[in-house]
DNA sequence: GCCAACGTTGGC
DNA sequence: GCCAACGTTGGC
C-alpha cells in the first residue's frame, strides 16, 4: 500500500469539508505529474495526507484514503469551471481525479515548520525548496513518523483475520 | 502583497 | 527542439 500527500487550500476545500462530506472527487488537478500519480500509481486503500496550503499555518491537517481509482475529472468538461479544458473530450479526456474518503482530522495539525524540524523527513518532497507538486508520494517511514507525531494510530490490522491474530 | 521557483506556451 | 515570456503556486 502506498502513501501520498495532496494539497488543498482550506479556503477552497478543507479537511473539515471532507469530514462533513465523507467522500469527495479530488477534482481540479491541472499538473501532469500529479495526474500521472493518480492515474498510474494510486490504488484503493492508499493513505493520503490532507495538506492545507496557503493556510495559516500551512499544515498537514488530517488523513484520507483513496476510495476509487482515477476517472476523468468532470470539471474539465464544464465551460463554467475554472478548470475547463477545451482540448478535452469525453472520449479523450485530459485530466483525471480519484475519489477520497475521510479517515481522520488530526487533533494536532502538523505545521510546516514542525515538519521541517523532524530529521526523518529531510528528504520529503513537500519540504524541498520550491516544491509545488500538489500530489506527491510519501514513503513508509515518513508516513509512520507523521502519524506518530500527529498522535494518530493507523488501523492497519483492520480485517477480521488480522485482528484475530493479535495477542490481547 | 511580494517574489522565487516552477510548469506551460508558442515563436522561431 | 530551444528558450523567452508568461502564468501559477505557495511560503513568507
Amino acid at each position: 500500500m502506498k502513501h501520498w500527500l495532496m494539497k488543498s487550500e482550506p479556503s477552497v476545500y478543507s479537511v473539515d469539508d471532507l469530514a462533513r462530506d465523507k467522500k469527495t472527487l479530488w477534482t481540479g488537478v491541472r499538473n501532469y505529474q500529479a495526474r500521472n500519480y493518480m492515474t498510474q500509481d494510486m490504488t484503493v486503500g492508499d493513505g493520503v495526507f490532507f495538506y492545507h496550503s496557503n493556510a495559516e499555518p500551512p499544515c498537514i491537517a488530517g488523513l484520507m484514503r483513496v476510495s476509487a481509482v482515477a476517472a476523468p475529472d468532470p470539471s474539465q468538461f464544464d465551460p463554467k469551471s475554472e478548470g475547463y479544458e477545451p482540448r478535452a473530450s469525453k472520449t479523450a479526456p485530459t485530466w483525471a481525479c480519484v475519489e477520497v474518503e475521510f479517515v481522520a482530522k488530526f487533533a494536532r495539525a502538523l505545521a510546516l515548520d514542525e515538519l521541517r524540524a523532524l530529521p526523518a523527513l529531510e528528504k520529503m518532497e513537500l519540504l524541498r525548496k520550491g516544491s509545488r507538486l500538489s500530489i506527491q508520494p510519501v514513503d513508509d517511514d515518513a508516513f509512520t513518523v507523521i502519524c506518530k507525531e500527529a498522535g494518530f494510530v493507523p488501523q492497519r490490522l483492520s480485517s477480521r483475520k488480522a485482528r484475530s491474530t493479535v495477542v490481547p
